[in-house]
DNA sequence: TTGAAGCTTGACTAATCGGTCAAATTTTGT
DNA sequence: ACAAAATTTGACCGATTAGTCAAGCTTCAA
């Protein structure tokens, strides 16, 4: 069953990807919730700690599904990373990225946003990094910066988000990852 | 002279990138200014028409100064277009992207904020391309798909704003952008 | 000089905002 | 069974929100 926590929770993150967190009505978030507001204050202490826990907690669940597959892979690691990048399966074009949304939205206004979002985006930056580690290790790929790698390839993954969010068109997003990997597979 | 109008307009902006749509205060915009409410009213139907035409109109003008040498120049275009790139003089990283940031905000929530950011994403894109066809035309790069080309590089200079943002590290954005003129070199 | 148009002033409204709180209810441990 | 703790309820608060409006002032044309 679900706790009125978690009911916050989720209520809480959907509503920060549709409406970014200054967009947020807390009456809109108890509402979905089925949650009153008074109860809400018993499990946060404001507004602002009830996105930061909904931000904090989904996107550390998500980061775990998506990028815990380098534990147990020994081989085909850029493959499966291309794989996972094409898969559009798992992508709201429409609402963007929801960690994006919120760095744009809110990192040069709060100290707190801007720190959470910073080692939520350095965790996404740590594990693509992983990735191209583990490739170079097993020989799939020369020996680089994958540091300044990771960097690139986040950061394009980023852009091509916010181009097919903007022009409304899912193959923008499709084309820039291509041209992506094509980048990646010069370093064969 | 200012006029009333231009106030509005500048203040407009300004508080659109600071704290965006949604967070932008009529109030603080009016004490920016200098304006009395009444007065803003009268020149605009409402918060939204006052934004969308600040946006608009800020935008097009940085637009015309930052693309126009395409049309003087003979050669060089490649040259030329990294080195507006590696200028960080021009950029406010604290801020981020002004375009990406109400993109981000407002695309899957307001439809004429969508329609707009969605020509002005359109008019930078064509900007790129156009760069690209005359590098191409003049021997400076192979022919390929400039659209695409376009399209990867302003998403990745897009993405490489947001990360710089993300991180507070003005850095990460020259990084990307060296990795980026790389892989146009590659195109040569 | 006069009148109309353009512009400015600032008080006002209704709605919504996030947040508080005391009382009632349910759950839990003993 | 009982008491204590955890949770829920919903009315209420002050502040802020975008927006309205009638009156006054300034500019300019005839």
């Amino acid at each position: 069953m679900e706790t009125t926590r978690e009911k916050l929770i989720n209520a809480t993150f959907d509503e920060l990807f549709s409406h970014g967190y200054q967009g947020a009505s807390l009456a809109d978030i108890l509402a979905k919730a089925g949650v009153h507001k008074g109860s809400m204050y018993h499990f946060f202490a404001n507004k602002k700690e009830m996105a930061l826990a909904a931000i904090e907690e989904t996107i550390l669940k998500k980061n775990l599904e998506k990028y815990s597959y380098v534990e147990t892979y020994t081989s085909g690691f850029l493959e499966e990373f291309y794989t996972r990048l094409r898969d559009t399966s798992v992508r709201d074009f429409k609402r963007g990225c929801p960690i994006a949304n919120v760095v744009q939205e809110m990192s040069n206004i709060d100290e707190d946003f801007n720190s959470l979002m910073k080692s939520i985006y350095g965790a996404f930056r740590a594990n693509v990094k992983a990735i191209f580690d583990k490739a170079v290790e097993v020989g799939e790929m020369k020996p680089c910066d994958t540091t300044k790698l990771a960097l690139f390839t986040t950061s394009t993954i980023e852009g091509a988000i916010l181009s097919a969010k903007a022009t409304g068109n899912a193959q923008d997003y499709g084309d820039v990852i291509e041209e992506l990997i094509e980048h990646i597979e010069g370093k064969r």
